[in-house]
DNA sequence: TATGAATGAGCCTTCATTCAT
DNA sequence: GATGAATGAAGGCTCATTCAT
């Protein structure tokens, strides 16, 4: 499920989910987990109802396949994207922020259901979820504080300023359209130039 | 319903939200609208089911008043703050900025409801609430240009930048707790920082 | 309410019925017993709703006072008419048809209702209204009997031309409109004779 | 569904409506729809609650469905008893008669809920079911005008005397049983003799 | 009588899920 | 995998009725 090697974490081909997650993406994207139903999910498949539970065994189990599935992604992305940067402070940033602003822009769905149907998890499921996203939370940190040790950044709160970086690409997913009025790389320049304003100060 | 006097925009008292409007509040917060149900909310405002429609025609009458409460405190206490400030672009920004933040942390379930079931008004409705937040982001984008055409503010995107002042402020409302280990007035201090970050650079 | 002296069994006043009747009426007519709720039939009568329950005690209650009302009104008018004619059959079969047909032009709702309402009559209070219901029903049996027995009407099923009489005036409560291509009285000669026909063969 | 050849529409095999229409049959001729409920259909059909809707999507369209194929089995029988009759107005009306006649004596509660139930029809629906009953009263208003064109038919009125045939036969379905005094046979032959003496005189 | 608030029971309908074929 | 039939539980909402004021 594209999770592409070191060398293209700035690639992003047609997301390739199995048919009834993308259908469960539409679905939730628009209306939310409850405000789905099985059938809502089967139609937009192109299955018959059992045909769903043929792949799955619960409503609840396509959610979490789904998150798992996006999560992953951006995971493999992040540290594709470090992997290929050399070894500094402000260059590894610039390469971490990128790669979580393309996300966001590219898996605008995808990141969009990810970040507003946790509570809608089972508790066990979310505890899965939720450690994934604090391991990406936490490359955000370290990419920070290792600037402000390097002195790179001059930010006196390396960790709230990592929550504002990370609260800034995620937030991109509210309202990034394709057909938008600036080019996707125009996009990812003027937001690492603002990613950069909050760790610097 | 707390529209505070120009004085005390930085003032909280409990919120008095009438009953249902409150247990919609707690509900709505924990598993979102669809995920709640009109027994679930009885139970909570502590009525029976009758009880709740005796005051609102249908669930999503509930919705919208909740939302349209919320977005009208929020705009009267920006309008309050806006007035108490000094005509002057960086004390408007800070005020304003401030504001948000408060907002944000001391009716932190308030804002993450308006702000995360937005999908779920029903499209006339919706209408109504996209109006009054476009207000709201009217005003930050107001005060980031003035203080760019003043020259108090650096950035070269100023539109992109006062998006990302909004949502800085708004994602605050995700994860902010009154036991956090910030104080209030700390927290306060350092996000207007950050936001001033990404108004200048 | 309208039960006039043996003089006027001809003449319809508006029909004076208490306010709730007169609502229930209009509601009972158009989406039947079962299909109006109290809150219809206190909208209907400009009424609060414990205002309904301040006249009668239940929705039953209504329904039964109202289907009494109009067969009082009917047995009344059909007693009046026999006791103005000349002691001869066919005068009397003449007058109490005329009366059945002008009941069910100028009460035509009323007739209706009475009507197609009787099963949602509780048990012991369709008793009491069958009760009245075949009273009716005898009239015409008896006046049928009589002409037959004195040679003026030939049917040979009495009791079948009578159940017959009575069909064919009650049928007009359906289609009756007062607006009409008919003038009433040529409505109830036309009717007549239809109805002798059916003694007569 | 019993919609026989033009050689036996005399012939009423037991009704072979669908489960759900049989239940609705039963509850609706006793209850009446609005006094019917979903449950109550339910269990009559020996379904569950669901399973109701697994073969009509709506209460509506179960009634829908039930008055459409009683009209359609009535329109049915009354050409095909015509199509059996020589050309000649006064057997026409015979046949026409009997047959109306057998369909509310076999098809008593069909014919009863199909009568009564017409207010109970969507406006949509209601007017699709009209069309077919005005159509049935053409068939007897066609053969009536004929009869009297003809001379055999003395009625000054046809269309009135057409139209208290129909009431005539119509009403048999307020009052028949199978267990009644009458054979058959015999109440259909008395019944004719009273329709004659509709469109005699 | 009106108003306002309330309720247990019940309404029509849909839910997630299952099973036989 | 599709189809068709089924279901317990629950959905939003309304019912007839009551009581305090």
């Amino acid at each position: 499920m594209t999770a592409p090697g070191s060398a293209d974490w700035r690639r992003y081909d047609p997301p390739d989910l199995p048919r009834v997650l993308d259908a469960a993406l539409q679905c939730f994207a628009e209306q939310g987990y409850h405000g789905t139903s099985i059938r809502d999910l089967a139609a937009t498949a192109g299955l018959s109802v059992p045909g769903v539970y043929h792949h799955y065994r619960s409503k609840q189990e396509i959610l979490l396949a789904l998150m798992m599935a996006v999560m992953d992604e951006l995971l493999a992305r992040s540290e594709a994207a470090l992997a290929s940067a050399p070894d500094e402070p402000s260059a590894r940033f610039d390469v971490l922020v990128e790669s979580l602003l393309r996300f966001h822009m590219f898996r605008r769905q995808q990141a969009f259901v990810a970040s507003s149907e946790i509570r809608s998890l089972a508790p066990e499921n979310r505890e899965a979820y939720v450690g994934r996203r604090d391991t990406q939370q936490r490359m955000i940190d370290d990419v920070v504080t290792a600037g402000v040790e390097a002195g790179v950044f001059g930010t006196p709160y390396p960790l709230d300023a990592a929550r504002a970086v990370s609260t800034l690409c995620v937030g991109v997913a509210s309202w990034y359209r394709e057909d938008g009025p600036l080019a996707p790389d125009e996009l990812v320049a003027r937001h690492l130039v603002l990613a950069r304003g909050l760790v610097q100060a």
